[in-house]
DNA sequence: GGGTATTTGTCCGTATGTATT
DNA sequence: AAATACATACGGACAAATACC
């Protein structure tokens, strides 16, 4: 074999990994009783866990030990919800800025979101905003985040922008820290006529930043990506009139795209 | 401080990078002036870049230095294209197996989408391929491979799977390992009437596997990773009638929803 | 083509710190 | 408090890849 030994160990230890020889959940032997079994150094067998870290396949804990990584129940976000977005839409986040519906056999199941208050901010649009808002860069806009969580475990970061010319009008719940019954497309429908006739979503794979990794309690390996998706609202004049964008960590989301007419979803188990 | 001495490294390097004092493409100091310069040990150094390197900001090249990472201009698929998919589609991979709808724009620049010969293999349906296409587990299905360039740099792989059943009618050219003119989707429908009358995608992220990792030219560090993509596709009766699994590595690829009406696309630049 | 210098990659041994049990 | 296990940091040696003459 032509690779280094510490690639060899990595690939024995992921056998035993994918074949179910140790199982999700399980410690492995430790580095120095590695380090023996395998006649290497400690420091070639953590090099070989570091690289089966990147995989994706062990964490480590201080103290603890080396464990297989357990693979969370990911959760299935719609992103084709209706554009009209009404507000009998069958089960929903209680305070969705506007972001798509969630599936509803997951909350069929016992599963529950939680949406922190919305921390509200005026901003001066920086370029990537406002060119997607198409306002001038450095106009106010308003920024509306918020932190949900299911069962408790942080799932995504949201954060939508309006100009700021909506609260100038009568829109000016806007800028209040509080949730908005309904959602605020709903909300600006109703104050300024503006009905939310599509929206468009870019989807986007990154390393987390360092806000987002302790958020989302990622380790900070890197291991775990963030999917960023920017969404555009148009209103019935073509113009845009929300961006929302969202992060979600990779390793507990999965995405469902439905074109035309598809049947119920049934998202069983895929694990691919 | 109390963080450790390589992240404070890494930190002092970061910051340079995106303050872009070191450019995209330009090459950091080597490790032993690095050393010399923070008065540390090559190693605790090579920590720092190794943590870099995870972040997706720079890239080691053996013999020859550690670089910035230059971003690569994104090729952008929309996910939702119509779901009859007539042969008059804009601008299409020539052969797209019924995957989503490559978008103009980008065309409209000088970029060459070309496509491999298919791969035809006849399979029997494992679990998730026999769950999404509603087929009995270890019945047989017909794969078709084929590996996608864009100006020449490996930019998908893509498998679709057909019912066997759908070759002992008379759709026989699925098994033929040639490209069939005007997609796959519309040979079904004109031989077997099969009509798609929609399709849901679900997508994931996850790292690699080994050949993945060649076939894109991945470095084998696992700072990418991959999307995948399973989209089945459904018939008049509602009924599966096709499972494309598609991956594509994140450093190069983003996606488009749209919903509702929405405007002419313009992805101009939105490297977030 | 060959040889040499440069640069990163691998591997070792050791010591000490930190988190957990 | 003590033991255990991973994290950090050092220094050294040689290998492998690349660039340049």
């Amino acid at each position: 074999m032509g690779s280094p030994m510490y690639r060899q160990i990595a690939e024995d230890l992921r056998e035993q990994i994918e074949s179910g020889a140790i199982r999700p959940g399980q410690q492995l032997r430790t580095e120095l009783e590695l380090r023996d079994h395998y006649g290497a150094s400690r420091n070639t067998v953590r090099d070989a866990i570091k690289w089966l870290t990147t995989l994706g396949l062990v964490e480590t804990k201080p103290g603890q030990g080396t464990f297989v990584v357990q693979k969370i129940d990911p959760f299935v976000t719609t992103l084709t919800a209706d554009p009209k977005r009404p507000g009998g839409n069958k089960v929903v986040a209680p305070s969705a800025d506007g972001y798509g519906e969630i599936d509803r056999s997951q909350l069929a199941g016992q599963r529950k979101l939680t949406v922190s208050d919305p921390q509200v901010e005026i901003q001066k649009a920086v370029d990537p905003i406002a060119a997607q808002l198409q306002v001038a860069a450095g106009s106010q806009v308003v920024s509306r985040h918020q932190k949900r969580y299911i069962d408790g475990t942080p799932w995504s970061l949201q954060t939508s922008f309006y100009p700021m010319g909506f609260v100038l009008k009568s829109a000016d719940r806007l800028i209040e820290a509080s949730d908005i019954a309904g959602g605020t497309v709903q909300y600006l429908a109703d104050t300024l006529g503006l009905r939310q006739v599509g929206y468009r979503s870019r989807m986007l794979v990154r390393a987390p930043d360092a806000t987002e990794a302790y958020f989302f309690n990622i380790p900070q390996d890197g291991r775990v990506q963030v999917c960023e998706i920017l969404e555009t609202g148009f209103d019935q004049t073509g113009t845009p009139m929300r961006l929302t964008v969202s992060i979600f960590p990779t390793d507990r989301n999965q995405f469902l795209v439905n074109v035309g007419d598809v049947p119920e979803d049934e998202p069983e188990e895929s694990k691919t």
